[in-house]
RNA sequence: GGUGCGGUAGCUCAGUUGGUAGAGCAAAGGACUGAAAAUCCUUGUGUCGCCGGUUCGAUCCCGGCCCACACCA
């Protein structure tokens, strides 16, 4: 084995354009396992409307990173990346090939290029600071990170108060500028990566989400979120399929709107998930009715990274 | 049949004391380094219901017609 026999096959792409089965195919043809790259199958409460691989699907190939947390823990693209590194590299003890799969690029992203080393911030401060957002408001944010990092103020998202949360924290935790932990240079990893990226004509795209949200319904995701009221503050739950199903239950929408709405709001998650991979000129887009080029692709460049 | 209210962007509507119009949502495009299924940015020409009249000029005023809703018969 040469130190670079090691692969990760990744299958992105949006919602409901069929990651998993592809997935699993894969991972059946390699022998091999599967890590998710989801935000949200992550967490074991959450199982209709994340649309978490079935029962016989997650028996027949194991998923790591999949139902391994609770929406109680804490849970970011940094522990995803520390997470999946780890599991990579025990999965390689065993296999020259590991699947990844995945619509949330930013993780894939943390594992495949890693994250910047900026220090942790203590839970306090970030908590102390949301406390205080929610008190006072975007302006007084933005005066907060102006006068402590004008330099990042000046070229950051004023109006996105995520961004200037972050600043703001690791400004008030380490006394530097976000900026001063920027490195530019991906990290270099002990593995290749063969990444792919799953595409249909969004008339198609829309008639499947359309389908899997009246699935979900079906299959009763009124109940499971019901179960999850006491939670709905919590990050986890700010999940499509979920939010709309709480104002439904807080009387603000009829059950049908609430369905529509949910549809919808995946409609405009896959565009976001497309624009992050359309972007990425290290993926090659494939049509997930195209096995037979998925797996002469990768095939040939196995050849090439792999000695057989 | 009568009265009232309305017909303006894909949808809901605002507006122009007459100089051809703008918000929200949707849509399209984009950004994205510890909340990422999150969060944020950019983009608004549409016979202003139809026909005619007044006027230098009408989406706006006047007349007729059509359509919708409400109430009265």
């Amino acid at each position: 084995m040469t130190p670079h026999a090691k692969t990760v096959i990744i299958v992105a792409g949006p919602t409901a354009v069929g990651k998993t089965s592809l997935a699993i195919e894969l991972a059946l043809h390699y022998r091999t396992e599967i890590i998710s790259a989801d935000s949200r199958q992550c967490y074991q409460e959450l199982n209709i409307g994340v649309a978490r691989p079935s029962v016989p699907e997650l028996q027949t190939v194991p998923h790591h990173f999949n139902a391994s947390h609770s929406i109680h823990d804490r849970v970011t693209a940094a522990s995803f990346e520390q997470f999946a590194i780890e599991k990579a590299s025990a999965l390689f003890q065993h296999h020259n090939i590991v699947v990844m799969v995945g619509g949330t690029g930013l993780y894939i992203r943390a594992f495949t290029d890693g994250l910047d080393p900026i220090p942790a911030v203590p839970p306090s401060i970030t908590e102390e600071l949301a406390q205080e957002y929610n008190r006072f408001g975007l302006p007084w944010l933005q005066q907060q990170v102006a006068a402590a990092d004008p330099g990042f103020y000046n070229k950051a998202e004023v109006q996105n108060p995520h961004r200037l949360l972050r600043a703001l924290a690791v400004f008030r935790a380490t006394g530097a500028s976000i900026e001063s932990f920027r490195q530019r240079a991906p990290k270099s990893r002990p593995f290749h990566i063969i990444p792919l990226f799953l595409q249909l004509p969004l008339p198609r795209l829309h008639h499947n989400i359309t389908q899997r949200v009246n699935d979900m319904m079906q299959q009763g995701l009124e109940a499971e979120v019901r179960s999850l009221i006491p939670f709905q503050q919590l990050q986890p739950l700010h999940t499509v399929g979920y939010q709309e199903l709480f104002d439904y239950f807080n009387g603000n929408t009829t059950l049908s709107q609430a369905t529509e709405a949910i549809q919808l709001h995946t409609r405009q998650y896959a565009k976001r998930q497309l624009t992050w991979f359309r972007k990425d000129p290290r993926y090659t887009a494939f049509s997930p009715d195209d096995r037979q080029g998925i797996f002469q692709h990768i095939d040939n460049l196995l050849q090439t990274t792999v000695p057989r």
